[in-house]
RNA sequence: GCGGGCGUGGCGGAAUGGUAGACGCGGCAGACUCAAAAUCUGCUAUCGCAAGGUGUGUCGGUUCGAGUCCGACCGCCCGCACCA
């Protein structure tokens, strides 16, 4: 062996590997299994450092279970489907499947060189028809379930581009693209009925123990489980039909203090009303209003009084006022609500604003009557009197109190307990070119009608034009019009296709037979699911785990999941992003002369990471280096970096186009601030198990990791000096006996316990901590040559899952068997684990003040008479009496005095 | 507003209630060199010449012993939010 040089060793590896097909997962019943899964990537074109991250993590996990003798399923695949290909159509003209095809091959051809276990017989992509037409049969089955069904819902529908917007889509009112004021419209949209699931959803996350307690509070959250009573006022004077209005209310204890009750403008009585053009007016300004949260925030709560009037449930005698207000939703309880300005904050301000009275029924002892927003022992209270004795307690809590109150309505027929869901059914049509096709036709006489499954896949049509907008399906007439599967009568194909949320809600599922005529195969997913180990962003926490969560469900259902256990994902890791410092400077925007660009307006320019680490050859301006600013700040400690740039950076006359460059602190990378690192630059300049190595070693896996040139650089020179290190071991006489080389292999299976805890534990920032510790012992040690051989193996084997290509040079080199990637995991023997001599801390108080060696086993009473014979004990003592001593064995020795 | 998390050197971070700061970055010094780079070696929480003192956001508590457990406060971060 030479120099250490990644470009010529890591390809020959990953020849190596395919050519032996070590990835290749197999279905072995002698075998425990493994389903390690990373979230697939959508196919941009580019990797970035937080795929690198991503995937180096899942391929520790795949190649350490692997070497521990699992049988590994880790594959890779695109979600492929989504609106970047039609925007990259309307903007570059070019198709979507080109430029998606494209960008699959790119990125394919961009993360083979990262070296990863992938097995990649198994690659998916969810815009292909084998893996969509799949989709669509699923589709079918869960119509014929119920859990798939039409209905009219209220969207934001961007004029202009004539589609549904997300709400993220819509900015300050204005779809993102069109600039268009969004309205809100009704149409008639497909939804998943996730809301059958609400209660099984929430309660499974207990057994959910290997996700992040985070991850399980946010859906449990979403879902948003609450409970109480619904009642039934009695309506005076209301059209036919509405003799009754329903409501809801999480604080039946407050019943007392009712002062009006509201309506959503969406509610039936509302419509019914409509008649009234003063009510038809302000129906139509509700729904003007946007459904984002900011316009949600600042939106005014307003009212509008029906005349209409309804029967308080305890007193038909006290009447109350109905409006409808914008503030109440539709799709929440019954879409009606009662209202309590004395003990709630949003009727309080409604109350005060229309000038409604505001009748307290908890009052705390020696004040006013003032809102309380939370649940109040009402001891004190005439007017909750009638709930004492109620529910059998004393109503000593909020709790107890809300409990009587719905007890009392239940015996007194006025109303019943209920359990509501803030979760709503998954609304996935999408008026988009690019997404899976929802397999149904329309029919003048029979109505919606599914796909017949042998007419599966309904592929998409390639030939289509965006130069208008809407969605070109709709304007394809040999596609669109078809002959009704039942009846054969003149039909036309449903064109809206389906939220890309749907492809990635299964697609683990499909890994297990990617190949298959069916969805799934049995004998398949009974081996590999379920994932045993998904990794991925926290920004998936809620959306794409919560609609795996129900789709696992729904395929069970409908027979596509042959599973007893349909969690999908038995252990959940989130893992944190990669950041980089912002490299930002002010350039001249005007002017010929350095003068007159001196003079003339700056605006902010961002610099890229090459340009002013000056990382690439040939890049040259920089008007700082980064180490010059550590510098000064170690200085000058009152500088912070910004300050210590500033003294560094010197305004150049000559060079105004490239002046000071300030730095802002590290953020996750983005194209725009420029604060990007480009992953083929780095394994262009160190190589792929430089790259794997730093963003699994500074921080903890789910915290943030900086990205930094001098980290990369130092992984580069470690990496360098453990080629140097098996060199050396390489060159030495195969007969050399040496010294220490017991200590040399009690390091080594304190280095096997520890690597392999840190990885298991997902801390792979300490288990490189201990590989940086062992290499040192190594290298340090003088150990005769079979010793030091052993070791260096041992290294390599250690170091494999992280940097897999030097590891197998390594350990061709050192005469290791086969290929280190299918080499067993070497185990720790627990003898060598342990020390023949421990150190012991004394302390006396509590304060360390000396310390003794002895042998392990050394029994407690002589290690007592040892350390109070210690001269520095005596010393501290100064012959005052040892009231107590405590010996933790092997830890500690606490003299108490 | 509701829910959750986190505060440790110049920086990223270690520490089953048992020697705080492992490991890495940065820094300093030395060796090699005419010199520089690269490499190697040593040092690097802080005050102090030393003995020793002080230190894990602040204040209090439990304990022989607290970064770790408990209580209050301060600060930062994240998620949700007109949900009746």
């Amino acid at each position: 062996m030479s120099r250490y040089e990644p470009a010529e060793i890591e390809p020959k590896w990953q020849k190596a590997w395919d050519a032996a097909q070590v990835f290749l997962a197999r279905r072995d019943p002698a075998k425990p299994k493994y389903y390690v899964l990373e979230m697939f990537p959508y196919p941009s074109g580019r990797i970035h450092m937080g795929h690198v991250r991503n995937y180096t993590m899942g391929d520790v996990v795949a190649r350490t279970k692997s070497a521990q003798g699992f049988s590994v399923l880790h594959p890779m695949g695109w979600d492929a489907f989504g609106m970047p290909a039609e925007n990259a159509a309307m903007e570059r003209g070019g198709h979507p499947r080109d430029w998606t095809e494209n960008n699959i091959a790119e990125m394919k051809g961009q993360m083979k060189p990262l070296g990863l276990s992938i097995d990649w017989s198994r690659e998916i992509a969810t815009c292909r028809p084998d893996y969509y037409g799949h989709q669509q049969a699923m589709f079918i089955d869960m119509m014929a379930a119920g859990l798939a069904y039409r209905k009219n819902a209220v969207v934001n529908w961007d004029p202009v581009d004539m589609t549904v917007l997300a709400n993220e889509q819509v900015i300050d009112g204005r779809g993102w693209r069109s600039n268009a004021l969004v309205e809100r419209r009704a149409l008639t949209q497909w939804f998943f009925k996730i809301s059958d699931y609400s209660a099984e959803l929430l309660q499974a996350l207990d057994g959910l123990t290997h996700w992040p307690e985070k991850v399980r509070l946010m859906q449990a959250n979403w879902i948003g489980q609450s409970r109480g009573l619904q009642f039934a006022f009695e309506t005076v004077s209301a059209p036919a039909g509405f003799d009754r209005l329903d409501v809801y209310t999480t604080r039946p204890d407050t019943l007392m203090g009712a002062s009006f009750a509201a309506i959503s403008a969406d509610h039936p009585l509302a419509k019914a009303l409509e008649a009234d053009p003063a009510i038809a007016a302000f129906t139509a300004l509700c729904r003007k209003g946007g459904t984002s949260a900011e316009e949600i925030e600042t939106a005014e709560k307003i009212g509008y009084d029906t005349g209409l009037r309804v029967q308080h449930p305890l007193n038909p005698a006290w009447e109350l006022p109905i409006y409808i207000a914008n503030f109440v939703l539709m799709d929440y309880g019954t879409g009606a609500i009662f209202g309590c300005p004395a003990h709630d904050a949003r009727d309080f301000e409604f109350a005060t604003k229309y000038d409604l009275p505001i009748p307290s029924v908890f009052v705390a002892e020696g004040q006013a009557d003032a809102p309380l927003s939370e649940p109040f022992v009402p001891m004190k209270s005439e007017r909750v009197s009638y709930l004492r004795g109620f529910a059998g307690n004393p109503l000593q809590t909020g709790e107890e109190a809300i409990a009587a109150a719905i007890a009392h309505a239940e015996a007194n027929g006025y109303g019943k307990s209920v359990t509501n869901y803030r979760l709503r059914d998954w609304g996935i049509s999408r008026q988009r070119y690019w997404g899976c096709p929802i397999p149904v036709v329309h029919c003048a006489i029979c109505g919606v009608v599914p796909e017949k499954k042998e007419n599966l896949p309904i592929e998409l049509p390639y030939d289509v034009s965006f130069d208008k907008p809407g969605n070109p399906l709709d304007r394809h007439p040999t596609w669109r019009d078809v002959a009704c599967p039942k009846c054969g009568a003149d039909a036309k194909r449903e064109t809206d296709t389906m939220d890309t949320f749907v492809d990635s809600s299964w697609y683990y599922a499909r890994f297990t037979a990617p190949h298959a005529a069916t969805p799934t195969v049995a004998d398949d997913v009974g081996y590999w699911m379920n994932v045993d180990q998904y990794i991925g962003g926290i920004e998936h926490a809620i959306l794409h785990l919560l609609y795996s969560r129900f789709f696992a469900r729904a395929m069970h259902k409908t027979h596509n999941l042959p599973l007893k256990a349909i969690e999908p994902f038995n252990a959940l890791f989130t893992q944190g992003m990669v950041t980089h410092e912002i490299y930002t400077s002010l350039r001249p925007t005007s002017g010929n002369t350095p003068e007159e660009k001196l003079r003339s307006l700056h605006r902010q320019v961002y610099h890229l990471p090459e340009e002013v680490e000056g990382l690439l050859p040939g890049v040259e301006p920089r008007t700082f280096l980064k180490s010059d600013v550590d510098k000064v700040i170690q200085m000058y400690p009152e500088l912070d970096r910004l300050g210590a740039q500033t003294l560094l950076g010197r305004q150049d006359p000559n060079n105004v186009d490239f002046p000071r460059v300030y730095v802002t602190p590290s953020a996750k990378m983005s194209k725009s601030k420029k604060n990007v690192v480009d992953p083929m630059n780095i394994i262009a300049a160190f190589g792929a198990d430089t790259a794997r190595w730093f963003v699994m070693s500074d921080s903890p896996p789910e915290r943030d990791v900086e990205w930094t040139a001098s980290g990369a650089e130092a992984t580069f020179k470690h990496l360098t000096r453990v080629w140097a290190l098996s060199t050396r071991i390489g060159e030495m006489p195969a007969d050399h006996q040496g010294e220490g080389d017991d200590d040399l292999q009690r390091a080594t299976h304190k280095a096997i316990a520890e690597v392999t805890a840190g990885i298991e534990g997902f801390a792979f920032n300490k288990a490189i901590a201990k590989l940086y510790e062992f290499t040192n012992a190594v290298a340090r040690s003088s150990a005769s040559t079979a010793t030091l051989k052993e070791a260096i193996r041992t290294l390599a084997r250690l170091m494999s899952p992280m940097t897999p290509h030097i590891a197998e040079e390594i350990w061709a080199a050192q005469g290791g068997q086969g290929l280190c990637a299918q080499a067993p995991w070497p185990k720790a023997d627990p003898a060598m684990l342990v020390d023949d001599t421990v150190t012991l801390p004394i302390q006396i108080n509590g304060k360390r003040r000396a310390e003794i060696s002895v042998p392990k086993d050394m029994p407690a009473s002589e290690v007592e008479k040892l350390a109070l014979a210690n001269e520095d004990v005596i010393r501290f003592l100064a012959g005052q009496p040892v009231k107590k001593l405590i010996v933790v064995a092997g830890r500690i020795i606490n003299v108490v005095v």
